[in-house]
This record gives structure tokens, sequence and C-alpha cells, in this order.
DNA sequence: CCATGAACCTGGTCGC
DNA sequence: TGCGACCAGGTTCATG
């Protein structure tokens, strides 16, 4: 499900029901959702504090105490929300007891999202790249980080130690803006390209965050809202329909693992 | 260093 | 209606 947008609009959605409120008890129905630590350390640790701010790293939800930190990923089809009865769904991962009452609610179809304890953000900062949105991304570095690797430019900017936040419907999306074809060597772009690609990245993720997200199959947030830059997507999914550029058919191929989509036309493979 | 495919899960869609 | 194959917004691990 979520890549940048949808995470900063999940943060969005929970933050003012977070921040100075506590946790109080933790229901855990899906056990392999805490990855690297316990029931009893989230009760030791995490139960009856202040909750002090509520932030996206990556696409990581930070909860933060004084240092430590209760980090959230939500994969591909978690779902992050309040609710004042207790949930009836079928796939509920983890239910949190909020002081106030209500339910801080993880629901997760496919069981691939995660919550992670540390005692600090450090090693999640260390270990992810730059964000896309702020000035460590810019012409300069993009250039710098594209000439200095030999690798798929689609892999690349997936590659989340590298540029946190993308995925699959935005780098599609930048790459087409940008006239790249996917499978092109990232030493390869010439530097008014990588120019144009940074420019991309920028507006693209402002423009989906406005919108509050992209919703192909089932994002949602608050009471099941969805994302509306869905109406904005130029060739994610449309395979089959022509370019909004020059009318070619948008086609659909496997690159780096994913579903690929791109103009033949538009965007050349050079190497 | 890089690419690929499998694994982790469930459900939707498409073809027969 | 049913069944199998394939696909999905992500990440990690093993292998060549």
């Amino acid at each position: 499900m979520p890549e940048l947008p949808e995470v900063e609009t999940v943060v969005q959605s929970i933050r003012d029901k977070l921040i100075g409120n506590e946790f109080r008890n933790i229901e855990i129905r899906w056990p392999k959702v805490l990855f690297n630590f316990s029931k009893s350390e989230f009760l030791n640790n995490l139960i009856k504090r202040k909750i002090q701010r509520v932030e996206r790293r990556a696409k990581f939800i930070i909860i933060g105490f004084n240092k430590d930190i209760l980090a959230i990923h939500l994969r591909m089809t978690g779902k992050l929300y309040f609710q004042n009865d207790l949930p009836q769904k079928k796939h509920i991962s983890v239910i949190i007891t909020m002081n106030n009452g209500s339910y801080f609610i993880f629901e997760d179809t496919r069981k691939f999202g995660k919550f992670y304890y540390y005692k600090s953000q450090d090693y999640l900062n260390n270990k992810l790249g730059i964000e896309p949105l702020s000035n460590k991304l810019n012409d300069r570095s993009l250039i710098n980080i594209l000439h200095n690797k030999k690798r798929m430019i689609k892999a690349l900017l997936l590659d989340q130690n590298i540029i946190a936040g993308l995925g699959n419907i935005y780098v599609d999306e930048c790459l087409w803006k940008s006239n790249i074809h996917p499978e092109t060597t990232s030493n390869k772009i010439s530097g008014k390209n990588i120019t144009i690609l940074c420019k991309a990245i920028k507006t693209t993720l402002r423009s989906s965050i406005n919108a509050q997200g992209t919703t192909v199959v089932d994002f949602t947030f608050l009471n099941g809202q969805s994302g509306k830059y869905s109406d904005q997507l130029n060739i994610f999914r449309r395979q089959g329909d022509s370019c909004p550029k020059c009318s070619e058919i948008i086609r659909k191929k496997k690159v780096a693992g994913r579903g690929t989509h791109f103009c033949p036309k538009c965007q050349v493979k050079r190497y």
C-alpha cells in the first residue's frame, strides 16, 4: 500500500489523537507483528508514558517518547486508525487501549507490517537514505548519487538505503515525467535529465501529499477515506491506455522485480 | 557491487 | 460456480 505520501497522510490523521496521550494496554492477535521486542517489553517500556511526537521517517511511522521510539511499518496492507469500539474485522493484528478508552488499531490483511522498538531513532536514521523532500536531495546530490552507481535507475530509486520513501507508484510516475527508461543504467543519465527527475520527485510527492495519497486498491486512513492522487496518475496501472504526452500505448514489464509501467516512445532505453 | 527470485501472507481477478 | 495461475502500494535473504 503505502509510500511516502500515504504514510505522511496516516501520520497526519493519527498525530493529534496520540500526542500527549498514553498507551494503557496492548492485545496482540498476530504475534509476528512485534519484530524485535515482546509484549511484556511493550508493557514494561511503553505503557503509561506520555507520547511526545508522531512523525514520518521514510515509510516508517515514528511514535516518540523521550528518546525511545515505537516505529511502525505498514508494508503493503497495514492500516492504523482509532475506534471507540472493539473491532470486529478479520485481519486485526494489534489493539492498543488508550488512556481515554479509545482503541488504536493496526489492521493488516497480508500481515507483512511490523512494530519495532528502539532506544533512540539513530538506528533507523543511520540505516535509511535521505528524505526526498528535504534539501539533502537536490540536483547536485542526485547527480552525485546516480553517477557514482551503475544500477538500473528503477532499482536505485526503490532502494531505501539511498533515497528513502519512494515506492513503485511514484518511481514509475517520476521516471515517466523525466523521460527516463526504468532500465537505464544510472550513470548513463544526463545531468539535465537528472535535474528534471529531481524536480519530478519533489513535485509528485508534494502533490500526492496534498491529495492525501493514492488509493489504488484499498489504502484508507481515518474512517475509511481514500487518497485522491489516483486521479493524477499518468501511467501507473494504465498499461494499454494512451500516453498523455505522445499517445503511444503504455506498456508494462517486470523491472527490478516489480511491475513497471512506461511509455516506449517517451522513455527510450539508451543503455 | 549488482541482479534475480523466493519468502513472508491474503485476497482479487482472469481464463477455462 | 469452481479451480488454478498470477498479481498486488514492501522488504529481506540467499544465490550466481
